[in-house]
DNA sequence: TGACATTCGTTCGCTACCTTGCGATTATCG
DNA sequence: CGATAATCGCAAGGTAGCGAACGAATGTCA
């Protein structure tokens, strides 16, 4: 968020910012021929490698406010890609399954990987790691700000 | 992005994005009080700290479409916080302006600088100075990525 | 058991990001 | 000069995030 000017003097927050959203911007790229959010993605992906899932859990895997996930869930649920059930047990909740539409479309879309792997790929291990771990820990520490109020 | 089980192995994208949104939460919460989103600052700090300037420079600044930028200022104009002429030279261009409410407003806001602080203060500057790095490293090759569709 | 608290999902209203497409204006070049 | 191209702002429609408030279901405890 400064001029182009001094684009060399952002700072770590700022560059933490431009990053998040060049890679969520390949990745809306990637799937906008599917029709498919990047968060859309993010639930199919899940509900493929773990199997069906209660909402609250998802949302929990996800980091998701159950509002927005709730937004979500209905969108892939009018695309027939994901099918909401009431889970037996506990009438609040809601048992999340993949449709057999879901299944067809998860397998045809492309593997994602390579968005990590042109960001990030080649990158001297230590500096990776550097980086990570100052980026955790600089979310620990807002995190932690957040909850004082 | 992955159960909370494996926090400890996120990936450098994933802590991208928790970070990121950790402090925009920070921020959004701290606005809150006065009836500001995060984007709706960053336009008043830009008038405030550059002076009036035409749309479409403040929407290059700030990384921002025309279209959301449309939408950011139409909501500070309703507030009064901001006055949007026509700019005598070009009649495609608009100049914004600071209103007085909106000096005022921008007097009486807490500084943010205690965000960047409390995530990033005390870091050791070279494992900082690599975080950059990598994260601006990692910003030009999406962005070529996205630049060959 | 019955009153109260908590949890789950939804809806509503908001911010903020995008693309597409439009009209108005201005710049360019044959 | 005039046709064409480029630029600027706006409107519409979509995705994705938030908080607040609500009903239904479930837990808790005196």
């Amino acid at each position: 968020m400064r001029d182009q000017a001094d684009i060399e003097q952002l700072s770590a927050g700022a560059w933490t910012k431009r990053c998040y959203f060049a890679g969520r911007a390949l990745m809306d790229a990637t799937l906008r021929p599917y029709d498919l959010g990047s968060t859309q993605w993010y639930v199919l992906w899940h509900l493929a490698n773990n199997g069906p899932s209660v909402q609250r859990d998802l949302g929990r895997a996800l980091e998701l406010e159950r509002a927005t996930l709730s937004g979500i869930i209905s969108t892939l649920v009018r695309k027939d890609l994901v099918e909401q059930t009431s889970s037996g047990e506990d009438q609040r909740q809601r048992l999340l399954t993949l449709s057999a539409a879901g299944e067809a479309l998860w397998r045809q879309l492309p593997d994602l990987s390579f968005i990590h792997e042109a960001a990030f790929g080649g990158i001297d291990e230590a500096e990776l790691a550097t980086t990570i771990r100052v980026l955790q820990s600089a979310t620990e520490r807002l995190q932690k700000l957040l909850r004082k109020d």
